[in-house]
DNA sequence: CCATATTTTAATCATTTGATTAAAATATTT
DNA sequence: AAATATTTTAATCAAATGATTAAAATATGG
């Protein structure tokens, strides 16, 4: 009898592998890794990222589909929280992915990256824009706010918030810039953006 | 006698090479880029391309290079113009950049990405945050709005700019948003921007 | 402890890919 | 036009790389 029950994977080798992949295709892109780089930094034998994985592609997938759901799972959420103003929601929205993103620094250049370089893009599905247009945000901002454009202020709040990360191996790399200071500056705009975009809705005309 | 004068190059062959790689690389990547892409691209044979430039790696620096100072060279002059004042600088930044990026919206994207992948940071030498700090914009910030931190602001003005093109591959593949209300928009952000920069500048307290 | 299933490895393939070479084609000079 | 230099091509190489295979090691169940 073959194919026994899947048991606990997920502790050891799977996962490792699986966690060397984060590792360096979020270092790297897709083409830029090696299966050989993923085994060797999981320590393991090539064969076993195959023997797992079926193929590069496919392990890549895998870890492609759980960081887009990290960079853009937790937006809609937040976005469509019925009982929030427009200004909880920048707080919580600001709060929110400025800790994920000290965690996860190298999250949207690389997501934003490799759906730019695959041909028949990844998001035919899920369809971002519209799905941010008809949130309970977007609503509140149309009927508070109505002067403004919805999308033009979500591109400077996201803007804002996540162009800082996108930037980081300008600044951070040679020294300029060390991380403890980038942490600090990253926890402060916490407060600022939120003030700031409060500015900017209240601009009058 | 070998070695004539190297002529008016630059016409044909190795400026179709040049301009094939431009495309390829921008799209692909470095390691995502084939020689071969590159060569059909230039409709040459793939010998020519080594013939020209030796190997992928000079090819792609010269592109690298070329695409850094298109997305670095103007900034600095700009923000260091003397009889500027602070919110002419803003207008000139924003009017600037959404031009230039409205012609090459791959160039951030490319640019960021590839500096995050080399291991020993092609921004070495040039280091961006002290020279950007050591700006007349800067000190005129400093000055005008002590109670601001010019860093944070410029990440702010960076972001609200350039976000939108770094961010574009999610929302135009898929049909959502059409290239040219893409274009509409941004060119309507040349003027919101200096606006809302305004506004956050002039937050009391 | 034996039998069977699962995991891991070493060795090897096959393809892709950057690069080279030698010869052909084309241009340039005298 | 002959001689020489330059550009281009076809064919091929060598290394890198994703994947497979067969066997060994290890775990699991009876």
């Amino acid at each position: 009898m073959a194919k026994k029950i899947q048991k606990d994977k997920d502790l050891s080798t799977e996962a490792r592998i699986r966690e060397a992949a984060r590792k360096v295709f979020l270092k790297k892109g897709y083409s830029g890794a090696r299966t050989r780089d993923i085994a060797e930094e999981a320590g393991i034998n090539l064969a076993l990222l195959n023997y797992y994985f079926r193929s590069k592609e496919k392990l890549f997938e895998q870890v492609m589909l759980e960081k887009m759901q990290k960079l853009f799972g937790q937006v809609l959420i937040i976005l469509n929280q019925p009982d929030n103003s427009v200004e909880e929601k920048i707080e919580n929205f600001t709060a929110y992915y400025i800790e994920m993103l000290l965690e996860n620094p190298d999250l949207p250049l690389f997501v934003l990256s490799e759906i730019h370089k695959s041909a028949e893009n990844i998001t035919h599905e899920f369809q971002p824009q519209k799905i941010l247009l008809e949130s309970v945000f977007v609503k509140q901002l149309a009927k508070s706010y109505p002067h403004i454009h919805p999308l033009q202020f979500l591109f400077s709040l996201l803007g804002m918030t996540i162009f800082p990360f996108i930037a980081r191996p300008l600044l951070n790399s040679s020294g300029t810039l060390p991380q403890d200071i980038f942490q600090m500056m990253m926890k402060q705009r916490e407060v600022l953006i939120p003030k700031w975009a409060d500015a900017i809705l209240k601009i009058k005309e």
